[in-house]
DNA sequence: TTGGTATTTCGGGAAAAACCGATATATCTC
DNA sequence: GAGATATATCGGTTTTTCCCGAAATACCAA
């Protein structure tokens, strides 16, 4: 969690859409095997549909977005879901306030 | 103040040294001639020998971190005077706590 | 095992950012 | 006015980021 790796994972377009995305995912994304997402989370697929972008540019934004702290995976059998941890952000806000 | 923006112009090592410094100006800069600091900020050539890089480029950083609402500079005769808009700070930790 | 689907990783071309030196502008002093 | 100093802007090279397609890996099901 090296605050200008954080920066750097939230200065693209996409990447902070998909974040927003994963704050309310009900209602962002189809879910056609009612899935709970809000406890496990979204899986790369989904997010890829919706951002319109290629499966691997998503695949390394999600990682990018986890490796800055933002974001936890899990993987399940073929997938991996992706969701926020608010804790991060929470941190991120307090950082802001404190030290930057 | 557009979110993209802020955190592009935070993605970056030296502009994050510079708001560090420019928290606490007295503490980083030397003042021979005891500058009111804390009110009026700190004049580009300061910031600029402090951060090794050249004067255009501190120029630049300076700007891009004004543009992006974290700065504010005030001229004053040959010198322009930069010093945070800690209201800024305040509205990005809240941006981040509720809209990111 | 074979084949199918989900995801990650790799290699690379195009676009953007970093950073520089040179030049332009603004203001001061004489 | 001329010359000096502080800052901003411009043009360009190097480095990084963006985003892609192809290939590799992981898991599942038959």
């Amino acid at each position: 969690m090296e605050h200008l790796e954080i920066f750097k994972a939230l200065s693209n377009k996409t990447r902070l859409q998909i974040l927003q995305w994963l704050k309310e995912p009900d209602k962002h994304f189809p879910n056609p095997h009612n899935n709970d997402f809000e406890r496990q989370g979204v899986c790369v697929g989904y997010i890829q549909q919706k951002a319109g972008l290629t499966q691997s540019t998503i695949s390394e934004y999600l990682s990018m977005l986890q490796k800055a702290g933002l974001l936890t995976s899990e993987r399940n059998g073929q997938w991996t879901y992706y969701k926020r941890n608010e804790a991060a952000f929470k941190a991120l806000s307090r950082i802001i306030k404190t030290d930057i």
